[in-house]
DNA sequence: TTCATTTTTGTAATGATTACAATATAAATA
DNA sequence: TATTTATATTGTAATCATTACAAAAATGAA
């Protein structure tokens, strides 16, 4: 589903921002910062302000079809992708990689309603281990 | 075993300071932030700083002693305990649970070189359903 | 067009964390 | 004990991501 269609199944109105910055998380698997948005979009939209990533995120991850994502505490990343996956954070390069998730086996959550489900290990790439 | 064994054990001089430290963050399962460590120990130690509490967290984290923990993107909270848990947050109450976690599965991690593992998942708590 | 609504923008405020220099405390030495 | 050295703690000021907010711009409706 392209970025139009999840904008306009959620009653965003799909104005040009929104769907640059939806295009752009769909396009990178990176889980990108505001400050990457931001400078990705400069060039394209030069009135752009971070303002309007972070209300555009927001409005997003709100309507669920976004995850905002506070990986290593300094700032928000956003995850456009709603497969389950986990995310490691190779401390060398910090470099941030996905890795496929199959059930979480061992989890006693009787009577707890989970919502949103986040795996996030750290530890060193291939390339970081020399 | 004890908060100050633990700290002699990783050559950390076990000062007043601390050893009080410590000893609240074995005592409780809530995984304060700073702010509630702080608060919690001024009337035992009045000339305590924030700074010293954040200093003293940074070094029992690199000593790898305890777990800082970004839970919600706002604060930093502090994980005395090693035992392999996840968290959850509910977002009724803001409060955080731990839970049992067995091992995890699927998880194709081929050639990364893992160091600390967490997982986190928000909902609604018992309570917060109604 | 004109009016109302929504979106975007820029600036200023907030709040957690860190940098840093000064002070206090403890350990080591004479 | 007195003196020196190293370590711990403190307070203030700076940093930096994020948010609040009000103005401006764009869009849609009438």
């Amino acid at each position: 589903m392209g970025a139009k269609e999840t904008l306009i199944n959620h009653n965003i109105r799909p104005s040009i921002t929104r769907l640059e910055i939806m295009e752009y998380l769909l396009s990178v698997r990176t889980h990108p910062t505001v400050e990457e948005i931001y400078d990705y979009l400069l060039p394209k939209i030069p009135t752009l302000s971070k303002t309007t990533v972070y209300n555009t995120l927001k409005l997003f991850s709100e309507e669920g079809i976004i995850k905002l994502l506070t990986i290593d505490g300094a700032q928000v990343r956003a995850d456009g992708f709603n497969d389950m996956h986990g995310h490691f954070l190779c401390t060398g390069c910090r470099k941030l990689f996905d890795f496929p998730l199959g059930e979480l086996a061992g989890e006693c959550l009787d009577g707890f309603d989970v919502k949103t489900r986040e795996v996030y290990y750290t530890g060193l790439c291939k390339n970081c281990q020399k």
